[in-house]
DNA sequence: CTCGGCATCCTAT
DNA sequence: CTAACGATAGGATGCCGAG
């Protein structure tokens, strides 16, 4: 029996949700004119995260450099991003799709997926409900979506690429030859730079080229599983379920680029304390620890190089962690300038109780309290009501926005 | 040969 | 003139050494 999968997207997010507070105050539509949501251009870490259609036809792209986009068209408008406005929208719009059926799943703070499969008798037509779906999220809420209608997750959500904004498409398996096949084969969902320059090479320029091609030539330029995956889509098949859950993170981590560089161990060691700080608290809200701790670095050149280290047992501790941290940063930074530094916790062990083990440890039990301690003020007052000395002066570089903040009400 | 550990690469929003 | 450029997360892959 065929699903029935709709992937609703909001177009721009961050700037149509800009754009439609400024007008909710009677201010001018920021996606009328050219403009961007990004950082601050004079600073190296500035990028652009949302544009303006009109934005788009000066060649601005999302990713970009904000003093390239600022070349490209002089009197760009531009905005920095407000996290807690794009929770509460994302907040309001999951709410309007998940009215049309129990089977939601997040995607992203911008993207759902829902799964209609069940609703045919309660909705028996399937376009009739995406224009709805579209229209009540426009009028209700001041700013526009995509819905893809299809049988399955990827053909939904490359339904609901096409033509923007404001749109319902529908790619049912018969209209994928003329609507998906011509597309140029990076279009395709998971199909990014290294695959589409691997397949380019071998003169596979559309998703139709993917599609009937040979699938072990595919497997053998691509490896696998991206192989495997990439040739299905392109056949406009995936088996996926729409699920509702949310799957317990399976790493916490945190990178900051700086505005100036590392030069020194000490400035090195200051930054991760400040991340490790921030990492396992948020770790220790989920009640996880970690049995392995990493260390990433970029220099100058943009090289990046990680460090990793399997611990003997697993911790949330955050004095354990930057100890950890400290240790394989001077195992394998040579010294040169750094723009970059981050820290990550994997290999979570979510097992409840810790064995009770005969001798207490008590310098543990101390730090453990301390973080506990720590971890209530955060708690009461939020992230930035405390910092340990030692980092306060490098806190201001430290980029505490973090998915707690996105998820959860 | 298989497995764990590790470094790196790829992809997404 | 070029290339320049985030944070966070999950998965894949290739290599190496131990058993």
């Amino acid at each position: 029996m065929d699903r029935l999968v709709f992937h609703i997207d909001v177009n721009s997010a961050f700037l149509s949700w800009e754009a439609a507070r400024r007008v909710a105050n009677g201010e001018p539509d920021l996606r009328l004119i050219p403009s961007v949501i990004g950082g601050d251009p004079k600073k190296r870490t500035g990028i652009v995260v949302a544009k303006s259609i009109p934005a788009k036809k000066y060649g601005i792209t999302t990713g970009e450099p904000m003093a390239t986009a600022v070349r490209k068209c002089p009197g760009l408008v531009s905005v920095a991003p407000d996290f807690s406005l794009y929770v509460k929208n994302s907040k309001a719009f999951k709410k309007i799709c998940k009215e049309y059926t129990p089977s939601m799943e997040s995607f992203s703070i911008d993207e759902v997926f829902i799964d209609m499969s069940g609703m045919k008798y309660i909705y028996p037509d399937p376009i009739k409900t995406a224009y709805e779906i579209k229209d009540r999220i426009r009028d209700e809420l001041g700013f526009t979506v995509n819905v893809g209608v299809a049988c399955n997750k990827v053909c939904a959500k490359m339904a609901s690429d096409f033509e923007k904004p404001d749109k319902v498409h529908t790619l049912f398996p018969e209209e994928i030859p003329t609507k998906m096949w011509p597309l140029p084969v990076g279009d395709l969902f998971t199909c990014g730079k290294s695959s589409a320059s691997k397949l380019l090479a071998a003169d596979i320029k559309t998703i139709g080229d993917l599609a009937n091609a040979d699938i072990s030539f595919i497997k053998m330029l691509l490896g696998e599983k991206q192989g495997e995956h990439l040739h299905k889509y392109a056949n406009g098949i995936d088996e996926s379920p729409v699920t509702e859950e949310v799957e317990d993170a399976k790493g916490y981590s945190a990178e900051t680029t700086v505005e100036e560089d590392l030069d020194s161990i000490d400035k090195i060691n200051k930054m991760l304390l400040a991340q490790a700080d921030v990492v396992a608290a948020r770790m220790r809200h989920d009640e996880a620890k970690c049995r392995c701790v990493s260390v990433t670095f970029r220099n100058l050149d943009f090289v990046t190089r990680s460090h990793q280290k399997k611990l003997s047992e697993s911790t949330d501790v955050t004095e354990v962690i930057y100890d950890v941290a400290k240790k394989l940063i001077l195992e394998s930074w040579n010294g040169e300038p750094l723009r970059l530094i981050g820290l990550a916790l994997t290999d979570i062990d979510r097992e409840g109780y810790e064995q009770l083990s005969f001798v207490v440890d008590e310098r543990k039990e101390k730090m453990k309290k301390l973080d506990n301690a720590l971890d209530s003020l955060r708690g009461r007052f939020g992230d930035q009501s405390i910092k340990r000395a030692s980092t306060i002066d490098v806190d201001k570089r430290v980029n505490r926005r973090h998915k707690a903040e996105m998820d959860n009400s």
